[in-house]
DNA sequence: CAATTTAATTCGATATCTAAACAATTTGCT
DNA sequence: AGCAAATTGTTTAGATATCGAATTAAATTG
């Protein structure tokens, strides 16, 4: 038993949660919540190009890429060549994109904003700064990061090639 | 602007701070968490079999058997057939395994840890408990779950308030 | 103009799920 | 007892998401 066995087991069940939830707008929907948010990203961001997107939303530019990828495939959005420099890609919504995006479902369950809803401000803000101030700590940036040191080489392999 | 975009955000930066973390573990170490939690579950189950390990750890069966696989194509364990009853399968630590396992890492980033340890005892109660009930709100079952309505019906929204 | 930087994509992994397939056991009914 | 039906344990198949690294193309710099 470890000191944050409690948060971790938290924190999968959360992850977990979304991607069930993901999964089944996917299968309702068509559309992943990774799909809306790129949707919506789309629609927030002046001139949207995929790195301004991964930027917007989290992910790396591959991510983004493949989600691209899977809008224009089913007819969401388009890729198009816009600026003067012949690198950057402009994405924009269809008018079927448009559609499914004023449509679309909220990001969340629906149970769990009901429940969200119903508590005090101050509860919700309770919430929000709690889960704000873990993934401060989680993702910031681990400067003494050299390698973990615990394992030695799985296949024997010489570290320096 | 949702009123729960900030949550978003912060669940967000959360997953993805977890795999990126487990992405690096796996490049140092050739183990992601979810493997390392798979050994965990063998070490701490009696006779653990995929079905055991997928309950404790939260993930599906099929999850549990692709892991599985990875880690016994890396020798790590091993499926033996023990029971009279011959679908289920025991899944053991090599002796590869118990010693990767001895040495392997935290679960969580060093970073966090670090930051996490540092706080008063009730600071990191407020943290756990809040995640928990985040994610009790999340992983409820949603019972009302009948296909999600906002698609294309948007004729007076929520049946039931 | 060569070298470097930047934008996007491709490549190769892993994780994860549901649904379907398969195999073995248990149950139920005659 | 005997066999068909239902259940249970595991795997396979087919998707998507996600990343870092390598690649390609275009722009910028020296």
């Amino acid at each position: 038993m470890k000191d944050y066995d409690e948060l971790l087991i938290a924190l999968r069940r959360i992850t977990r949660a979304i991607d069930l939830y993901s999964k089944r707008l996917q299968k309702d929907t068509r559309l992943t919540i990774s799909q809306l948010l790129v949707m919506d990203a789309i629609v927030k961001i002046d001139k949207p190009t995929p790195s301004a997107i991964a930027k917007s939303i989290l992910l790396s530019q591959a991510t983004v890429t493949n989600l691209i990828d899977r809008l224009e495939k089913n007819g969401l959005v388009q890729r198009k060549r816009l600026g003067t420099d012949k690198r950057t890609i402009n994405v924009v919504l269809t008018e079927l994109g448009e559609t499914k995006y004023d449509e679309a479902p909220e990001l969340l369950q629906s149970g769990f904003l009901r429940e969200y809803r119903k508590l005090e401000s101050w509860e919700q803000h309770l919430l929000v700064s709690a889960v704000g101030r873990v993934a401060s700590m989680m993702d910031a940036e681990d400067i003494d990061a050299s390698p973990i040191l615990a394992i030695g080489d799985i296949d024997g392999g010489d570290p320096f090639g």
